[in-house]
DNA sequence: GGTTGTGAATAAATTCACAGCA
DNA sequence: TGCTGTGAATTTATTCACAACC
């Protein structure tokens, strides 16, 4: 092609890779902050430094979405904040409904972050009938027999769920059934919904677990002794050679999890090294 | 079963693929379901319905682990329990330190899910003193300046940050600094840590943007009680199947090729107040 | 000079499909 | 017969490296 002077995605249909769009919001984030410091242009170098990615994927990303900077001067911050927002839906407004009015959906409703960017809690919903009227976030609470009305009133097509487990399917079915298809599940249960509803979840004890596996064997060799031992032979170095001095820094929830944790040489091990690596069995 | 010395994956210790990990506390949850319910065996295709993945996937997934199942039978519900509690490190006490008691610190603090399997809130730090004495989930919320003491006295290799954006990279150095070699980062900011150090996020806003922007492409625009939003130029394109949700198959490649007409000139800044992303207030 | 944008190469993850065993 | 385990095929993601352009 070579063509278009024009910014616009030339023959690039729209078909951006789901890590892309996982990425995304946080070049975003970046961006903005360089915007607030009027930062005029930033190269991908900068954009990735601050981004916590590698400026080869980076400007592999944003070649999905068209050609948006200059060679030989980088992007500018202000149009990329734009199309970024824009290609991720945040020129307009999401209302969003927050089911399960507990510590944690209390939690979610004070947090900024919700509707700094295109969000806004348009209600608060609790099946505890003694929870409806009271004021959180400065928002009464209401009842979960208006989830339709308000869901339907309000134009919802994202919900959160903040509930217990047990209730976490239930209500989703409802909010699907009322228009919702979009989730987001804070319960750390699987929700099964219908094709064309997607379902992003936040558990807290499964990143305690990733977290746990990787710490694992960073307390020395000589896991899972108990049972078989098999001659090590392991300890291949991996090659990483990641230049970039930062370390690892991990993905988001699903889609794509990087955490480069390559157990290069860990001989190290904090300075507590008392954790019994071999476990009684 | 595997009479004798359980023969071990022999090529295949250390060598298990981040995805499978990420996936491993999905299969844990499903199979202690089903260990409380008394069920002693089940087939892979069950229990990959039960984790919301499918079966090739969880069997491949599996032999990474070793050959723990029964050719026509399925899994051992009790043993794979064990197997995966220790591959994931969970057979051993991780004790945690949460810091940045805000709302979303408190919430979590109270969660009990943290408890559950394997991890111990050691300890609740907070930089306000006001805060400090005060009690939390049964537990005195204790000072930013005794962070480095709490840490080595009980040993903790994982942190969890929840305080404000601003504060997260100096906490998170301190945290380092001590010999946390884990973290999980709920604040809305990149953590840059040295080589050996994990870090994983969670990001409400990300996963919204994330929903957002599939949203946004559903069924054209939907629901939105829109303002003057600016006509974003829909372009269909297939959802993709993203996380849990059981659904998307339906890659179907975008035909078309014509070329979007982004129309988009108008003023970027939308009618979006711009709160400045903060945590828990 | 400097930096983007992108084909080509590589790596990782997923899915297929079936041999092999209980 | 039924279901696992896994090589092979496929799809998706990342990285390389350099031509194109400012």
């Amino acid at each position: 092609m070579a063509t278009g002077r024009t910014h616009r995605p030339a023959t690039r249909s729209r078909g951006i890779p789901e890590a892309t769009v996982a990425r995304l919001p946080l070049y975003l984030r970046a961006l903005t902050a360089l915007s607030e410091r009027s930062v005029p242009t930033v190269s991908s170098e900068e954009l990735a430094t601050a981004a916590g990615v590698n400026s080869a994927k980076l400007r592999k990303d944003f070649s999905y979405l068209g050609s948006y900077g200059t060679r030989g001067v980088g992007y500018d911050v202000e149009y990329l904040v734009y199309q970024i927002s824009r290609e991720l839906g945040l020129t307009q407004d999401w209302p969003v409904v927050i089911v399960g009015i507990g510590n944690l959906g209390a939690a979610l409703s004070n947090y900024g972050g919700f509707a700094s960017r295109g969000f806004r809690v348009a209600a608060l919903i609790d099946a505890d009938p003694a929870m409806a009227g009271k004021p959180v976030a400065g928002m009464p609470v209401q009842h979960m027999d208006d989830l339709e009305r308000i869901i339907t009133d309000n134009g919802v097509s994202i919900g959160v769920i903040t509930t217990p487990a047990g209730a976490a399917q239930q209500v989703c079915e409802r909010l699907v059934a009322a228009g919702v298809t979009s989730i987001l599940n804070f319960a750390p249960t699987v929700l099964s919904v219908p094709e064309g509803v997607d379902v992003r979840k936040v558990d807290l004890s499964i990143e305690l677990q990733i977290l746990a596996f990787h710490e694992q064997r960073k307390a020395g060799e000589g896991a899972a002794a108990a049972e078989a031992a098999l001659p090590p032979a392991a300890r291949e170095s991996a090659v990483d050679g990641t230049s970039t001095a930062s370390g690892t820094s991990s993905g988001a929830a699903n889609t794509a999890s990087d955490t480069a944790a390559n157990t290069a040489s860990d001989e190290r091990k904090g300075p507590d090294g008392e954790v019994p690596a071999v476990m009684p069995a």
